[in-house]
DNA sequence: GATGAATGAGGCTTCATTCAT
DNA sequence: GATGAATGAAGCCTCATTCAT
């Protein structure tokens, strides 16, 4: 009786879970089509076969549920690039393979990218959340990376890390950003070598600095 | 008669470029307290000192009137910068003034940086309007910039001018766009020296990269 | 289970089919009272007991509530019509009964009278409408009355039916017209028997046609 | 220098008489494009040419302007159709005219058919207009006509004028509102000769009625 | 626990009318 | 006398959210 108790519980809860899966799949597709303010409730619910009063069951109102969709995907991201990490010795390797991960995740993620570039970040709001916190948290690798080059004497130690962070991230995205809104057909991945290139050369140490990269 | 004709036109068409201009103010000030979608007509009306049918008169609809924001700061920044540029020789100590005024300019209209980087680039409509060429023109400025330095070879000549663009671009609406939404109280200009720095290393060629610089 | 659900269905529809009706006999007062531009959503709304959001629920906007009420009273008009025929024979006796019963619906229907004579009919887009055609559908049967009296050789055969329709039709809505906007308390119904004996001159053959009729 | 005053007077009253058929002119083509509702006062005055405070000067309002149109027509119309019954004798001969000239005058006056059927016509305030008493003593033309005709025996005594005039022009406008509104090309005065017999049929006396008519 | 019908609340937009010039 | 820029006033329609079933 018991455990038939606990299994009915887990099922619930499994389902629960799943559940919440489901709309957000739901929510990241609309938002990415309509736009936030355009995408409606009621046609979230149609595509992640729920009812509205569903979605309101698992989060408080709409904006929620927009804030919530990085909570999913986050910590994908995050498991995804500790696997790719796996076996690469070096910062400025590490640092290649953030470079590509990143650019890699938006171009396969094109729902995400515009999510999250389009809709998350230029909400007020948005600072606020428990998803700038995991987004911090994924760019906190980063500087990880650059400590770890600054150790090896592969990046100046004089490097501003947040800086640098600045101008990896927002470059990256501004790259992201025109890519989604032009509908430009070129693979954002093509711009990875040019742009770990460009970062090297304003990063390196001298150790780390050649010219014929 | 022909005179008093002229005078009463003249009269009248200065009054609509003001009242124009006062409704864009207004406007600008609204959207960037409460959002595009938050802003009320009404109360850029009320700001503005005009009657919603005015506002109506002068712009299609409220996009329109988010849309004809930048029409009215971008020629205002572009002759500001045209006038910090006088004087200035030498590929790189233009760059630096580009930097530093591209800060500035934010610093200085923060509403505008509210409104251009949160609301405006982020609509998917934005590249369709007036308002994206007049900005594409503004960092047309950077790429001659880049270009002359190439001439002068103190910029590398192999220097992909788009991606240098992205990253440039994209570093400082970042760092501007966090300063917005964190409401740091540390001027963003202050990063306009190491920005340059990490340029110039990124960028420069063997003649101008100075690791004291 | 499937009972309960059918049950449940059926409760739906019915509610429906209901609240559609009850929104169609407020609106048929409201345009009555104050014309189609002069009504209110609200106020029909508030007449039916309902929020503007259900009527845009069941209606695409105000001129499609307009349009939908024929669509429900032509089929009551069609069907009393049937039942008032019944046992009647002889075409001329079947108009003589028409004309009555056209009169009279009106008498009785007078905010019907009002919406389809002053509101519906001068409407430019009431002919692409549903409406149209269920009103299109009702004078048929006295297209096909004339037919069965050509038929018996009451009526005459040259007569041209759209003519006799177009005197038809538009005489007894003149009257109703000039009864409706004259507010004259003589009843409309008092017409019948003079108009009878009009048609029957102008359209009996030589066989009904009794100078002391 | 008082000729010279009259002078002047006299002008500006020519002027304004001018002026005031410019606008009704200008008024019937819009509302009969547009239709009452959707035609915009801007839009008269801009086809006027003349400002809308001139509008204003004259018309109390839009309606007013709607019910003036009438008072320009009519009489437009009523010494039309004197000049038309010039040298023509028989009651017979006179109502076949008028038919004649009725489905003539809307024929080729198709906005004023489209604004007095469609616009003028359904408004409830229409009877209260001076509008209404002019289109009154138009019919009131076909009245005298039925009179003459009883007087020479050719229209039977006991026939009802007004149930005669409803029918008439009943039928009549009703063949044109049809015409009006399906857009066909077919004349509508090829209904006359049509009408005229049903009619003779209809309000005949024995000397006039002629089976082979 | 899930539903989805119903709504409350409010925004954008329009246009007839006026009045300062 | 004529203008037409300015507006006051209001209506249609939308949609996130809830609650009775």
């Amino acid at each position: 009786m018991e455990i038939k108790k606990d299994k009915k519980i887990n099922k619930i809860n499994n389902n629960q879970l799943f559940r919440r899966d489901i709309i957000l799949t739901a929510a990241l597709e609309i938002f990415a089509q309509r736009g936030y303010q355009k995408a409606l409730v009621t046609e979230i619910a149609r595509r992640a076969g729920v009812s509205e009063a569903t979605i309101y069951k698992e989060f408080k109102d709409k904006e929620d549920l927009l804030h919530a969709i990085p909570e999913k995907i986050m910590p994908e991201a995050t498991s995804q690039l500790a696997l790719h990490m796996q076996g690469i010795k070096g910062a400025l390797n590490k640092f290649r393979k953030f470079l590509w991960f990143y650019l890699y995740f938006f171009e396969t993620n094109k729902d995400w990218a515009t999510v999250v570039l389009l809709q998350i970040k230029p909400n007020p709001r948005f600072i606020k959340t428990t998803a700038y916190q995991l987004i911090r948290k994924f760019t906190r690798i980063l500087i990880d990376i650059l400590e770890e080059g600054k150790q090896e004497e592969t990046i100046r130690k004089n490097l501003d890390n947040n800086l640098a962070r600045h101008i990896i991230i927002g470059g990256i995205e501004h790259i992201t950003t025109r890519w989604l809104l032009l509908g430009k057909p070129r693979s954002i991945l093509s711009y990875a070598d040019e742009l770990f290139e460009l970062f090297v050369r304003a990063f390196g140490s001298e150790n780390a600095y050649k010219p014929d990269l």
